[in-house]
DNA sequence: AATTAAATTAACAATCTTGTTAGCAAAGAT
DNA sequence: ATCTTTGCTAACAAGATTGTTAATTTAATT
């Protein structure tokens, strides 16, 4: 086979990542993922058969990527439960903020459809980590250290507040220039006030 | 004119909005939007001039409906401002359920495109009502009623938590079947959730 | 060097999509 | 009753979009 590698398969790929993120399934079109890859669009087919091929190829990895990071996020070892949760919130927060496009990418083709399968499947794998964190907040909840809560509301508290901020970025954007110094400083104090939220949610009054 | 009224023009307005909020400007098709109300495409150009500017008119609604939706809830006369927040809460979250598309259709067709102008027009208009209830929120905290926190990150949590709910409904929607009775029980759960954690975030600890 | 296999391109084909137009039908005006 | 306006349809046109294929180039194999 040529040196050249398999330059032009991940070209098409980073290509297409670059669009269907920016545009959506249905704002994507092959032969602007082929011209920003550099190729004839027939390439995209020699190499991925199909659109759909290629789109589901980013979308699974996406969905990976999503989830490993945010178990990974709320998996920091030796800490309490409530420097988990907190670590944790920043750790989410400051992935989505590198992966800024990933929200509505994920809202619009997953959270769209009621894609059964999928959805089953991640239940499937989340079902012993909630299991055993919902276990962890009862005992924190016995010892009078946080006020009760199942892991499903705290997850999407969680998520909301974090996601959100970026799904609404280029509107929040604007008032940040108004209201803060920079984005990355409204950004920040998003996320300051996003853990604050959640903490005192969480927390015993002291 | 025709005793038939301006059925034709409504009926594609009608066929527009289910199209264009459940599949996007770029998913929507012109024909679909047609034979869903009844006539040939031809009349939709004959009424609307093109597909992108009957998409505008529809997502003008929208925006203003959203945005007076948002500030009534918030309007209750008569009340102090935490009873106003918690009484706007619910009522912000019972329009969204009324209305499960909208978010994710805001969400692709403004939020994504830094449309300056739309988003300055709005700035301009809720300004007024943002000073308004900043000066409210810093009087009742000189009061010791509630804690310090800006208009801005206020409305930010409180639409992250209500409107996220129903940008992942069709996720959310399956826990619902494994953790609640039924779909409307986890969305009343979430509403109570939603106001309990805003509460905390403001009320002095007790 | 000759042969084989893989990568790439240009051209084509089929379908979809938006938009237009000419003509017909129905209603109102004169 | 005739004329005019308006609503509407069918057919068409232009271009976009996805996908295929035959031919060419490039690299690897012998």
């Amino acid at each position: 086979m040529k040196s050249k590698d398999n330059n032009t398969e991940k070209a098409i790929l980073q290509a297409a990542e670059v669009e269907f993120l920016t545009k959506g399934y249905d704002g994507a079109k092959t032969v602007a993922i082929a011209e920003r890859a550099g190729v004839t669009h027939a390439m995209l087919h020699y190499y991925y058969r199909s659109k759909r091929n290629l789109y589901e190829k980013i979308l699974n990895d996406k969905i990976e990527m999503v989830i490993k990071s945010f178990v990974a996020s709320f998996s920091m070892p030796g800490l309490d439960i409530v420097q988990r949760i907190k670590i944790g919130m920043e750790s989410h927060f400051d992935f989505i903020m590198a992966n800024p496009l990933l929200p509505r990418f994920i809202i619009n083709e997953v959270f769209s459809k009621g894609d059964n399968l999928l959805i089953v499947q991640m239940h499937d794998k989340m079902q012993r980590v909630f299991e055993k964190v919902q276990r962890e907040i009862d005992a924190a909840v016995e010892e009078g250290v946080i006020r009760p809560i199942t892991v499903f509301d705290l997850v999407v508290d969680i998520v909301s507040l974090n996601v959100f901020t970026f799904v609404a970025l280029p509107v929040l954007g604007e008032f940040a220039t108004m209201l803060y110094a920079s984005e990355k400083a409204m950004l920040e104090a998003r996320k300051r006030e996003n853990v604050e939220v959640i903490m005192r949610r969480i927390l015993i009054d002291r």
